[in-house]
DNA sequence: TGTCTCATGGAAAGCGCTTACCAGATGGGA
DNA sequence: TCCCATCTGGTAAGCGCTTTCCATGAGACA
């Protein structure tokens, strides 16, 4: 045992409870509206040394209302059988009067159904994320889960990680947000995370992954992917484009073998080749910020380079997700570019709180809290409606219009 | 027993194994190199209907490595007192080929330990929040624990359920997040909120509330407040400001009774006052970017009104948190004014996704994943190192220089 | 060789709940 | 009046772990 955790049992730790006629802080019975047992704050009195007491117990309501610990389960904690009024309004009182708090632990470990839901990202401050988080937040709630939230800097190794602490936590379902990796040093971790996954599923969890499916891990029915068409989308902002930008193209990607970013990348090839135009040059760079900030500078040298001259030479540039088009604009701003006069640009995504930037980016929007509501809901519901999948829409807006 | 929920016995489940001989993925046992029980997917095959398996147990461990459950939780899941190397290595054996894992609920119950950390903020998908919540899941994670997630819309009453749902789930600890609200229509939930959280301190639990304390709760050493500066930074940023802003001051705040607001008006009027400056105006609208859009469309009106004559009449704006700050500026831009020409900005926080925003916004730095970070850790040591306080500065950028 | 002390594995008692099953009561129909 | 179906509360057996306590065996020392 150690020593001062919440739930300790404290020894012969006597507890006194006064009434309600003693003082209560509260105004009266009167907000125990919703159905749930009314926690009132019992005015508790230890008369030993030890001043922390503990939460008392079903048993302790039980014998407390004069009932069985079935029958206080019962009446306290939803069932199908429903004691007598008289007696069930008892022992609710008794409940109230200890401040009863039913140990979700237990009531897991007997009914083996938890109530969790994991939710994995790469990084909880980026904004793309946290839309997401939001999103599982709701639908969560609405079921009556909680959220269990696992960031792992898009590794893996550390995805896989937190399936295992989920799985043993016995999340009834984890939902995993953030671009899978093909690249070969990930090969093994992904492998893993497969294996974990699978477990998991067998195990009878479910699965939602937001994007692309993970590789390696079967389809099932407790396996869900809200797809992003990807591919599609930036293959219509390409041509979108295309129909008013006659300078070349450049991407600024993410890392080769992000899936994510692939799909972005080809998807916006293919539509410029519907378009006839060339196919851009790709820049791989870190798909955040800052690889984005990188990828502007170098961008800006080629365009110094090429002398700014006649508009068909403009440059427009399409970087992968918005925050990598941010860091983008802020590179040629350093340089003394200007955007869209010397080169115009677009990102991905359209996270919500980059709209007020100016000049005001044409990107592809997504509704990233939908995105994470149906992952979450997909995860939880039955029918298997199909593989799902979320609509986006080219926003085109000044960065790229003609200068 | 429900249906079909993670962990479900199926009676006579028969559960063969195959051993590592047969096929597996894996290269070889290579990379146990963490002190983890090596977690391998076991290749399971059910022999009856029933194609869900049930996660294995430690008796089962137990028994295939021929020893007692008592042993085998000794070696699995660390104890005082380690077996022989020898039938330790069995057991790890046997866990790997089941491929158990813990259920943490169990444990939890038996060692009255979950591991769980609640974090409720108002809005995950504010950048404020997440920043914060990133620092709590980093803090999290090097101590070994999960992170529970409750989003609360910055109301009492949710904010009481949610930590009513953290003590039934036996967190160890809380870190609440958001500001306060004094108003009077929120007083009953206040205190309704204290009285859960006193009770939940009173049952082992550990607060760290993040800016201000919340009434009504005792400052035991079981609930800790970081204390953020607010007004004394407010005051600083007025009184740099005052230093070459000669024109009149508005603030833009939240509702009145926010206390997070009320505080950084309060100081800034101060730092007003010792600079010689008359009160500025104060707007109060939404806590948010729309708050501040509907602020800046009144400002706006205003500065057009005054004509925009000499320097002197130029208006210094400052919003209370720079989410607010980007209202503001979208909605002078929307009337035709710039920024600073037509009016300074200044903003609070310094949100890192911000940054790139121009005209680069005037604001207050506060280290908000390093708060998190710390709320965390000061719920979970044990040394009461004090009143723990962070630091924060002023930043002065180009929004608020001189036309 | 005998006694005492450790070290070590196992038995069993929980942790706080849920729920299958049981026994007693009740009421209706024959 | 009797029997059976039905309802209701209680009893007890888990859920999957941890940990105390005990029994046994091995050394240590005289």
């Amino acid at each position: 045992m150690e020593s001062n955790e919440m739930g300790k049992r404290i020894p012969n730790a006597l507890m006194m409870t006064r009434g309600h006629e003693s003082g209560n802080r509260f105004p009266a019975d009167s907000y125990d509206c919703n159905n749930r047992m009314l926690l009132k704050m019992p005015e508790t009195v230890a008369l030993n040394e030890e001043l922390s007491v503990t939460a008392s117990t079903l048993s302790e309501v039980a014998k407390l209302a004069g009932v069985s610990p079935a029958t206080a389960s019962r009446v306290l904690n939803g069932s199908a059988r429903t004691p007598a009024p008289e007696i069930a309004e008892r022992v609710r009182q008794a409940a109230d009067t200890l401040g009863y708090i039913a140990n979700a632990q237990a009531q897991a470990l007997a009914k083996s159904s938890t109530g969790l839901i994991g939710l994995i990202v790469h990084d909880i401050a980026d904004p793309y994320f946290s839309a997401i988080a939001q999103g599982v937040q709701a639908a969560a709630r609405q079921e009556r889960r909680m959220v269990l939230l696992a960031t792992t800097n898009g590794t893996p190794a550390e995805e896989k990680e937190a399936v295992a602490a989920f799985a043993a936590r016995r999340a009834e379902s984890i939902v995993i947000a953030g671009s899978r990796s093909t690249r070969s040093e990930d090969a093994r971790a992904n492998t893993e995370l497969a294996a974990e996954l699978d477990r998991y599923c067998r195990n009878g969890g479910r699965v939602g992954v937001v994007g692309q499916a993970i590789l390696g891990v079967g389809e099932t029915d407790s396996y869900r992917t809200i797809a992003v068409p990807n591919e599609r989308l930036a293959q219509d902002l390409a041509r979108e484009l295309a129909r008013t930008h006659k300078g070349p193209f450049a991407i600024v990607a993410g890392p080769e073998g992000l899936t994510t970013s692939d799909e972005r990348v080809m998807g916006f090839q293919r539509g410029l080749s519907d378009a006839g135009q060339p196919a851009a040059d790709v820049v791989h760079v870190a798909f955040n910020r800052n690889g984005g900030f990188d990828a502007g500078i170098e961008l800006a040298w080629r365009i110094k380079a090429s002398g700014q001259s006649a508009p068909e030479q403009r440059l427009c540039i399409f970087a992968t997700n918005d925050v990598m088009a941010i860091g983008v604009a802020a590179a040629l701003r350093d340089q003394g570019l200007r955007v869209p006069h010397d080169a115009s640009l677009a990102g991905f995504d359209d996270i919500e709180w980059l709209r007020d930037f100016r000049p005001a980016l044409s990107t592809v929007s997504l509704p990233l809290e939908e995105i994470g509501r149906l992952a979450t809901i997909a995860t939880l519901s039955d029918d298997d409606g199909g593989p799902a999948a979320v609509a986006g829409s080219v926003t085109l807006r000044r960065s790229t219009s003609s200068p």
